[in-house]
DNA sequence: TAGTGATTTCAGAAATTTCTGAAATCACAG
DNA sequence: CTGTGATTTCAGAAATTTCTGAAATCACTA
């Protein structure tokens, strides 16, 4: 491996995460390379920077391009292809979110829906539907507010983001302007 | 492995999906037993219930103490450990993302620390560091959201993901009061 | 203190994943 | 068509991870 220092540090670090996750070395490694690179990288240069077989980086692109995580680019006269990833941070980030969920979630959630079906022949059973079902429930809300928020723009995003949890505040505040408003002016509807 | 047929398909599931994030089949199989079941299981019937040495049992019981994912019970009259999974899934979600942004994401963050004290010693250096930057700055802002939401209780964190992105709707509402607040008795202290 | 049963450790076996080089394929130019 | 260079495929090699059984340790009792 033949980098500058400050890049060879990086691309390091992402091989080692890389098999935190699901990803294994390579993989990280060439992902975090094209990150830093200032232009679109060729397969056969990044074999030579990160010193792995040519074969190895075709594989490894492959495996990135199913994830949706670079772009192709090509040169006037060129016939090789070049790589990169997408400039924006944010849209990486959603590209990362929307794949693993499609990976890592959505099989689970179907799974426990497909055993949710089926009748139970034991108590042993039915209590594992239970807690199953527990963890549906669960599950389903988190992707029902994912689908949700991934609709909005970055910048919206990005100020709720900021807010944390003084949403609550918000929230409580307009509690208060609600209950004030029914106080001055009782909805016989509502029952409570 | 001889389990009710719906406990196993769960298992199996958990087991598989265990190996696309960083944990092994085995860990995933021990943990998704330990979920359904209607009480502590000790390690000698895990390994029999799932077919697989009573050492993997204790290696694997060990790494998921280490994620803080078991707990360990006991009987009167009995000296061996019996563990259980949590009761409460919000508990346990918990718990997950704390872990995992133990170990994925503030070692991250600590890399990029690093590289970016550092002074480029090149082009490739300087845009490198840009990038990471970048990267930085969206991870700063994750974790500091989360290290916000986190502190809410689950009833109120459970209300904020219902809402999902309807806070915003809120958010134009307030932004809406701020303004007609100002025009009607404007703060000469406010510069826009 | 010796004995008993539960648990852990760990070296090596087994399984799985990753990586390579050689051959096949592909796309285009002459 | 034929030649050239880029790319992909894939069988097996290499590396890594997972798993096991035997031995060691531990905690407690008699």
């Amino acid at each position: 491996m033949n980098l500058p220092p400050l890049v060879q540090s990086f691309v390091l670090h992402f091989g080692e995460m890389g098999s935190r996750w699901g990803i294994n070395r390579t993989v990280g490694q060439i992902y975090a390379l094209l990150f830093v690179s200032p232009a679109p990288v060729c397969a056969e240069e990044i074999a030579e920077s990160l010193g792995i077989s040519r074969s190895n980086v075709s594989m490894s692109l492959r495996e990135l391009q199913a994830w949706n995580l670079v772009i192709l680019k090509h040169k006037p006269d060129d016939r090789r292809d070049f790589f990169t990833t997408p400039d924006d941070v944010w849209h990486i980030l959603r590209t990362l979110a929307e794949e693993r969920k499609k990976r890592e979630v959505d099989p689970t959630l179907s799974v426990l829906r497909e055993i949710l079906m089926q009748r139970p022949a034991s108590d042993a059973e039915r209590h594992a539907q239970q807690r199953m079902s527990e963890m549906h429930t669960l599950i389903e809300q988190l992707t029902h507010w994912y689908e949700d928020v991934k609709q909005l723009e970055t910048e919206r995003l990005a100020t709720l983001l900021s807010l944390g949890a003084k949403v609550t505040k918000l929230l409580e505040a307009k509690d208060r302007v609600v209950s004030l408003g029914r106080s001055r002016r009782p909805n016989p509807a509502n029952k409570s």
